[in-house]
DNA sequence: TAGATTGTTAATCGATTAACAATC
DNA sequence: TAGATTGTTAATCGATTAACAATC
């Protein structure tokens, strides 16, 4: 019976941070970093960073530490960047503009193939050297363009009809900033990135000072 | 010897999505709501949900339910979005200008009352009806103002400089969007909200498909 | 009363921390 | 070799799930 290992939400959501990190320490010209190094830089113990690497397989040299560039590409590897996925952003509004012009999201590998709008005003306009398509189009221009994710930024209610469409166009991926709760398929994958928590969160803990 | 209840993080971070659910429950002319149901629109299990909120008092009624209005408040003033807090925004780019008209966050409260950039451009311009002021005045401003929460929207390389200048202006918590790890005292509370992680995160479920 | 549903305790599950052998 | 640091196992801690008495 093959051992199932499963990787824990956790863990998965700390790889970014390891990358970013490791990616800024190459820049600064460092070539060999430590667990000890990576948490200071991070708040995270060492412990849990060589927990965390370990699972996915043997990085490190013991009695070294770890090389910042085979880590990163590691690392990159194991998040599936390499994959250069295509991401399309539903909803130009104010957040679905500053989404489209988020440097971080290229510079992590992701390329920005599609955006669309229901708004005829704003249909035809050029943001991050994308033009927006009418939603109507979606499912073509996601099949045609090869889109892999979809990020939703419509208000709230259009957002499950939005997502049915992702679905339908065969997206692998949707990442959601609508503050609800959307039903997709079980094979389908999803992110909700709900920014009113984060700011929620905030106010009970400075409430309780 | 007092006992020290500690809620746990994953328990406070719920509370805003029940506030949510409860709110739309009562937009809907719903008044009595089951943990059971709860659950259905919030993909919690019930059990979850009792126990979080019993960790605050007893606010259902055994055999009936939870009064929505009545739980919404009480939620509410646990997170303390009664208290109506003073927000500003510092760094009026496109994701800064998008958090300055996020409708949810009035809706939940909170108050924009300023916003800072240090683009000659951008300074003096209006956004959702709050006129943008020189970073160079943050700290008079901020005091000024009573701003109790500052929202971080600048570049990563000023992000640390900001969070100095808002921790000697004397707010009561940072909400950081930039990508870096912010150093404040232990004192100040600060959630960062690091967008990079759920795309990358996607990116490694897709992958693995 | 009978049925429903909460609040709470106990059991389970999962994640973090501690410790240390392996080894560069 | 001695010192440093990883990878991994064991111990602890914390969060979720299950079960059920209390009670509306």
């Amino acid at each position: 019976m093959k051992e199932q290992i499963v990787i824990s939400k956790a863990t998965i959501d700390r790889l970014p941070l390891y990358f970013r990190t490791l990616r800024l320490a190459g820049e600064e010209g460092i070539d060999i970093i430590s667990s000890e190094e990576l948490g200071k830089r991070l708040g995270i113990t060492p412990e849990q960073i060589r927990k965390d690497l370990a699972s996915f397989g043997q990085f490190g040299k013991k009695g070294v530490g770890y090389y910042v560039a085979e880590l990163k590409r590691n690392v990159g590897e194991i998040l599936g960047l390499d994959n250069n996925w295509n991401i399309a952003v539903i909803g130009i509004g104010h957040l679905g503009a500053a989404l489209s012009n988020y440097q971080n999201f290229t510079s992590l590998g992701f390329n920005l193939v599609a955006l669309f709008d229901k708004n005829p005003e704003v249909i035809g306009k050029v943001s991050s050297g994308v033009k927006v398509e009418d939603i109507e189009d979606l499912e073509r221009v996601i099949k045609e363009r090869n889109v892999h994710i979809g990020i939703i930024a419509v208000p709230r209610t259009f957002a499950q009809g939005v997502a049915d469409k992702l679905v339908a166009a065969g997206v692998k991926g949707i990442w959601n900033f609508a503050p609800i709760k959307i039903k997709v398929p079980d094979s389908m994958h999803i992110v909700n990135e709900d920014l009113s928590v984060g700011l929620s969160s905030l106010s009970y803990h400075i409430t309780r000072k």
